[in-house]
DNA sequence: ATGTCGACATGACATAAGTCAAATCGCGGC
DNA sequence: GCCGCGATTTGACTTATGTCATGTCGACAT
């Protein structure tokens, strides 16, 4: 493995803390790997063996079920994904893949779990790791059953806005029907909740989005730091 | 707080494998109390004081949006909750309210943190808890975007009827109104999905549930091990 | 510049699900 | 046994969302 990359893992919170052995073992028989965009990574229902830590590239968490699927999360560097899998040496519950080429290493699960009675700082780490992929869970889950369709729209191109410093333009980081299945809409269904809010001060331009009026796009999200 | 409660909490999955001496100073400043039904316990967006241990009673787990709320989860004893907020010192995510008269432990999380750090084996056990509540709101979220209520209700009713030995008659565990919001749907919803499976195996009278061709339920439940 | 392909938008329509109001049911208290 | 109230069901209707077909746009290769 690269050294920089090492670096850039061990950067991770969840590693940041945990003692210089520790993390020597537990990467001792890590490697990094590089795929190809639309790459299946994981399949829902195989063995969690490795934990993955997405280190370059996009990755998405999808689930299928009866010959459909629909997009949980999307991954940006950097991050590792299905640790409660790997912590329960349990089956996976979702599939993922890649959307850009990627760059992931891969840490085996038995090294994690491991690692995890060796050293309390890991273990603390690990724990809010989970904590917190718990919680964005909670966070999608809220956000499906309180909100309809233009609602989640709305309270997502507020996140985007924030995340981009609070800019009223910036890109949508993905394809539209993505978007659509990520936020549990068909993409007809997402084209049209542009259009409904482009009455709502919301301008869209292909990827390029413009809030013209932040306060009214607002209004319709009633964003809330407990979902969004 | 009595001893046959201590029993039954240290039986816990949580708490089972932990050493003596950690349990015990877990447990010194924990202490157990009655609830009438209907009572908030905890409020979202508040902070998370105390690890809550569900002895007797059932609890019911409620994000709040706007005015309107949804159920998340519904508990039984014995169980923790409110885990992963008290892991990272945080704000709750979900409301909490006793559906019937029910007794409950509070352990404050500052010692539970504090056990976390001392007793690997505590540390394994709740780090499974966590990556455990993660997997079924997993399952929640998946039930939610892959299915119609009709499929996520006949889903129910085959869980239930499992739960109950694979019996084909058994009664339904709480009232519609707060089944049909952990569905995901209105309680008139609820009403007509039951009346849209009478004509395929179900037969419903008030409570009591009978699957009078358990296949045809399977047949449009298309239950999964990895969301049922 | 032109053609091609995939992503996206749109229109017409079907279906699912929510809303509101009015019965009806069913249980606990008298 | 009767009453009263909340829970549930039902009907009529609206609205949200999905489906399918078709049209348009834009990036890219030729």
């Amino acid at each position: 493995m690269r050294d920089d990359e090492r670096q850039e893992i061990r950067g991770l919170e969840i590693f940041a803390n945990m003692a210089e052995p520790s993390f020597d073992a537990m990467m001792q028989a890590a490697y990094a790997q590089e795929f190809p965009a639309q790459l299946q990574l994981v399949r829902q229902g195989g063995r969690a063996d490795f934990l993955h830590v997405l280190v370059e590239g996009t990755v998405e968490l999808f689930a299928e079920w009866n010959g459909h699927d629909t997009t949980m999360a999307i991954l940006r560097p950097v991050t590792s994904f299905i640790l409660a899998a790997c912590m329960r040496d349990a089956h996976y519950l979702m599939s993922a893949r890649t959307l850009q080429p990627s760059r992931i290493v891969l840490i085996p699960a038995v090294d994690i779990r491991e690692t995890f009675r060796r050293d309390p700082d890991f273990a603390v780490d690990a724990a809010n790791e989970l904590a917190s992929a718990y919680r964005s869970m909670v966070r999608h889950a809220k956000s499906l059953k309180l909100r309809n369709s233009r609602e989640r729209l709305a309270a997502y191109l507020l996140r985007l806005s924030a995340e981009n410093g609070g800019a009223a333009g910036f890109m949508l980081p993905h394809e539209k029907r993505l978007l659509a299945s990520h936020l549990g809409m068909t993409p007809e269904s997402l084209s049209r909740a542009f259009r409904a809010l482009s009455d709502h001060g919301v301008h869209i331009q292909g990827m390029r989005v413009t809030l013209t009026d932040p306060d009214q796009v607002r209004d319709i999200a009633v964003p809330d730091p407990l979902i969004d």
